[in-house]
DNA sequence: CTCGATCTGGTAATGATATAACACTCCATC
DNA sequence: GATGGAGTGTTATATCATTACCAGATCGAG
């Protein structure tokens, strides 16, 4: 049975990616299944790529890859229908301050109120819960007459190793 | 003297621009000065496109409508330029779910602890100040030991108009 | 089984957003 | 009046995303 993940955070340097992945493959037949969709090969192969790292990747980063791992190079748009059929399942997520998207390596509830942490050396992106946040919006939004319909954070900064790395490149 | 705006909240039916416009080029005027920086007549030009309404405008919108009040069509870059600068001066902010730009009607500090509400009818964009919010994110980034830069919290979906304009016509 | 509805993905074209590289002008300063 | 930096123009290109249309796969209903 899969390992618990209440979050997900940094992965550590000597990280291994291929027990996330199955994980990810195991949560997604899941989460399609629930939901009537399927997960065909081209989106199987599309949500591989994506999950092969814990970082937010371009649809044509995605493109690039999915030609160099196989048979002809796909239309833009192909990619495009498989990252929209995976972001419906909850499988993956778009980082809207990088136009990106990544894979949720933790599940949570379709209304996603998770905090995302990218770091804009290494790209990666964590996310970790954040009820209470997301709690003090909506009551804000509300005092405004305002209807919620979607509520994004994002963190962008330096994660731990690559704010290390620039101080020591500083101090050189 | 200008008057005192703690929060931009939405602006009401019968609201007039001229006055907001007024008072945002004084306050560019000012936000320039102290960093040194000079509002061109370009740069102004663009604010008071911005300015002239309280909605989220992309730039190539912005293009078509310089080209409509004036003289030739400006190459995209020129736009996207005088926007760098209004937005390092933090008078024109990124509205970035939307790659969209939006006049800042509220002064508030450079560290910008701000909730964005954004229509997804109408395009109006409204801040309201969020320092729990930001703390608390703030806090939660630490605690993952990362380096915060920039914390981006925007809210999609209907104003208070809009979401009546919308009930009215699924009643219908 | 066969029909029709729906879903999936291929092909081609286009639209929308953003930046790179280089040249010229203006103007404050020395 | 030379120098150097900021601002802008010009041209080209990179990057992100969608529209339109069609062919084949899948699957439930009759």
């Amino acid at each position: 049975m899969p390992s618990k993940r209440p979050d997900t955070r940094f992965p550590p340097p000597g990280h291994d990616h291929a027990p996330c992945v199955e994980d990810m493959l195991a949560r997604a037949d899941q989460a399609f299944a629930t939901r009537g969709m399927r997960l065909t090969p081209l989106r199987r192969r599309v949500l591989e790529n994506i999950a092969g790292s814990h970082t937010a990747v371009g649809a044509y980063d995605l493109l690039d890859r999915l030609a160099r791992s196989g048979e002809r190079r796909l239309a833009p748009i192909s990619v495009y229908r498989a990252l929209d059929s995976l972001v419906e399942a909850g499988i993956v997520h778009r980082l809207e301050s990088r136009n990106a998207f990544f894979a949720c390596h933790a599940p949570h509830a379709s209304d996603r109120r998770q905090v995302v942490l990218a770091c804009e050396f290494c790209a990666t992106v964590a996310e970790i819960s954040g009820e209470a946040i997301f709690k003090g919006i909506a009551a804000m939004a509300r005092a405004a007459a305002f209807k919620t319909e979607r509520t994004l954070v994002e963190v962008i900064g330096a994660c731990a190793r690559c704010a290390a790395d620039r101080e020591a490149i500083a101090d050189a």
